[in-house]
DNA sequence: CAGGAGGTGAACACTCATGTTCACAACGGT
DNA sequence: ACCGTTGTGAACATGAGTGTTCACCTCCTG
């Protein structure tokens, strides 16, 4: 129930980050009382969602074996269904005043910066910024996730759509004209 | 001046959407009174921010002659620079309350993804959705905007970077192994 | 010089989210 | 049956943002 109530809280509070906390609570189903009783003041909210967002990112990138063939394959499968958390990460002002949130925010894809700069030269063109092309893998996953969230993309069809897009771009390769 | 107005206004309410009326107008440099003189409400401001920003988008895709050959990539050259402004429609919460507004902005792509569809089977694989193109192209100007924000990318070469990577992918076409 | 237009800070009343306290109800374990 | 835990609504004080008014200033124009 409790991880029910930080994803619904994610929810609201990314719809609309001037919800009261009596919205957060009543989406949620539960007493405004309660919810100052777990969470003292506003700042601790967003601290617990913020917080809870990095855990399960770190715990999908670090379930991830970076050195097989399929790291990305594996790392996008599990990054879609993160949908809204990371979507918390990204967009939610005012994370970056934390310090240790902070610290989190920008050590967290390191990981997946190494991994692109050790694939660029083999699988990955070297020819491109490394921090760019996992800006690009982020923007598929996060763009995979609205699709999902608005109905037009069906779930199991994201890691696809996101990995053919990523590794091959949307030119037509069979198109007579090339530039 | 007034258009420095909603410039500020803008960068200010994206990075705090919580941001008082008070900040806004020193900010931007200018009275509170000010500010209230020309919105009387905050809501006033709001929506002016958004129309502006809906003008200039539209100003940019109607800009573009979407019959030559290589209208995606005026239409890149053109909304890179719009940055925030498309930030600001794309993030901005409860934007879609104003009716006007609403309607402007599920209709404001329609032109571009009517270009996608068109050029779908030519130059455009054709096994994809074509709003899923639209959004990777739209993720790919929104990301290339943040990495100039974030001093990592030089604003001549963003249209450059976001058309390679949107036609090719990442892959390394001369990498040995293939999936 | 006179007068209007546009901008400004100060002050005010008002609303609303917030944080806190308290009494009460439901529940499970002893 | 007792009691600690957990959740709840009601009520309250507080603070901050908001919208408004007013007196004053500067600048430009007739």
């Amino acid at each position: 129930m409790s991880v029910h109530l930080l994803q619904t809280a994610t929810s609201v509070l990314l719809k609309d980050p001037t919800a009261s906390l009596g919205d957060v609570a009543k989406a949620a189903g539960v007493g405004r009382t309660t919810l100052h009783k777990r969470f003292p003041t506003r700042a601790d909210l967003i601290h617990a969602l913020a917080t809870e967002a990095l855990d399960l990112v770190d715990e999908a990138i670090s379930g991830v074996d970076l050195d097989t063939d399929d790291a990305i394959e594996q790392l996008v499968e599990k990054l879609v269904p993160l949908g809204p958390r990371v979507e918390f990460l990204l967009r939610f002002p005012n994370l970056q005043d934390d310090e240790r949130l902070s610290v989190r925010l920008t050590t967290m894809d390191q990981p997946v910066i190494d991994l692109i700069s050790r694939l660029q030269g083999t699988r990955l063109r070297a020819d491109l910024p490394a921090w760019w092309i996992a800006q690009i893998l982020y923007a598929g996953v996060y763009s995979a996730w609205e699709g999902i969230a608005a109905g037009r993309l069906a779930p199991l069809d994201a890691p696809r759509l996101v990995l053919t897009t990523f590794y091959l771009g949307v030119r037509d390769a069979g198109a007579t004209d090339r530039q």
